[in-house]
DNA sequence: GCGGTGACTCTCG
DNA sequence: CCGAGAGCCACCG
């Protein structure tokens, strides 16, 4: 029996939390860590009513463009606006068409 | 149970 | 290089 839809929402949670600063993850990735290849769009949703005053870094998870590449994908163009802001405040490179530099990917799980 | 929707991603032209 | 199309699957009315 899989695992109920409320826990999977707490495992994204959870994960979104140890992203340390400066570096990006996509919702493929996260899906993967906490146990569901290919159900990006199972994270991108919980993604969408979780943040609400959550004390977690939402900002970290990005959207995968191609290899290497990754963008900010939340539609509400003000909301996108905020999370750039706060990457930059990060130290993350945005390349003029939005583009998110290589070296912002991935993050060591200890 | 059905159909529309999307903070996804990959493939094609 | 860029955009459209198509899988995908959980959520919601």
């Amino acid at each position: 029996m899989p695992a109920p839809l409320q826990a999977i929402d707490h495992d994204v949670h959870r994960a979104v939390r140890r992203i340390p600063r400066g570096k990006v993850v996509t919702y493929g990735m996260l899906a993967e860590l906490i146990g569901l290849p290919g159900r990006a769009r199972r994270v991108a949703a919980a993604m969408r009513k979780k943040p609400e005053g959550a004390a977690i870094p939402w900002h970290r998870v990005v959207g995968k463009r191609r290899r290497g590449v990754a963008h900010v994908a939340i539609q509400d163009p003000y909301g996108a606006q905020i999370q750039r802001g706060k990457l930059e405040a990060e130290g993350i490179v945005f390349d003029d068409k939005g583009g998110i530099s290589l070296r912002a990917f991935g993050f060591v799980v200890r």
